[in-house]
DNA sequence: GGCTAAATCACCCGAAAGAATGAGCGCCAA
DNA sequence: TTGGCGCTCATTCTTTCGGGTGATTTAGCC
């Protein structure tokens, strides 16, 4: 794909607000003719404007920063038969050549999440999650993504 | 303490951006008459405002945003002295009310098995195969076949 | 005999997963 | 500085899943 197309694709967010800004201009400008701008009316316009604005401020900011988190730790007892001491398998780990990245998909996939909520957990593209999922599937060689889990059960690549 | 001491700390952000977009008015509106509008200029004035309340709508949205609570459940291992081997927990799989043959699909299932391939397994056509996933998948209320091993696991209702 | 639950199968449709390929970017070691 | 690797993202296409609905058969039970 050319350069130039890529960055479009890439700042798109930012495009079509730049150009909503300069509709927006226009329509107010127009609108400015019409109606508004009888004598002494500017303190309207400004308002309405910097309210608008402040609006739109609003909604870019949900849009472009990432979500506030804050945890609420709630222990929940569920009985369990064996105490789940954990220890990764660096040894086979290292046999299948997993990436840290790819290991982290794997166990969220072990949790059940699908590719979109691991996109989303993890703030990248679904695009990217199914390229780690497909590595990790070739590197552990296996066709599904619950073969998968299994085997990395049985490597003691995840607990 | 008053009611209306109250009231105003509650809502102190609020009033504090009221206050200042009162303040950013009033010199804008001083600016106005002092410098910027000469001929033509409400353009430049305009997207000034715009630009500047976009801007104070970001900061804004950043400072009301409560932060979302995520919940996190952690499984305290209750430890139960028993041994390694796999119990199926006969209370949980009631409380499922998952048949027999949906037990047995689930198990296919978690060993990574495709619907084609369990429904070869078990001499059934595929469209069985899939009507017992389905209600596995629904008495276990999951929506997917990940999800249902993770929890099928954790119900001791496989090993 | 009628009722019920389980098991079987079918068809449609949309969503998700996976395969294949290409590509840009940052980092690090040779 | 170049080459490899990891991470990222995109596009296209095929396969698999999963939801919804309906139907038939069989076995057990009152």
């Amino acid at each position: 794909m050319h350069g130039l197309v890529r960055f479009l694709i890439r700042n798109k967010i930012a495009i079509l607000y730049g150009i909503s800004l300069a509709l927006l201009l226009f329509l107010l400008k127009w609108l400015e003719l019409r109606f508004l701008i009888v004598n002494h009316a500017i303190e309207i316009y400004v308002g309405a404007i910097a309210l608008l604005f402040t609006g739109l401020g609003i909604w870019l900011a949900q849009k472009l920063t990432r979500p506030k988190v804050e945890t609420v730790v709630v222990e929940k007892a569920v009985y369990q038969p064996t105490p789940p001491v954990f220890s990764l398998n660096e040894e086979a780990l290292d046999k299948t050549g997993l990436s840290k990245r790819e290991l982290e998909v794997l166990q969220l996939i072990a949790e059940g999440l699908s590719n979109q909520e691991i996109a989303a957990r993890l703030f990248v593209s679904l695009n990217t999650v199914k390229t780690h999922s497909s590595n990790v599937l070739e590197k552990l060689d296996v066709k599904r993504r619950t073969q998968a889990v299994e085997k990395a059960r049985r490597l003691r690549l995840i607990p």
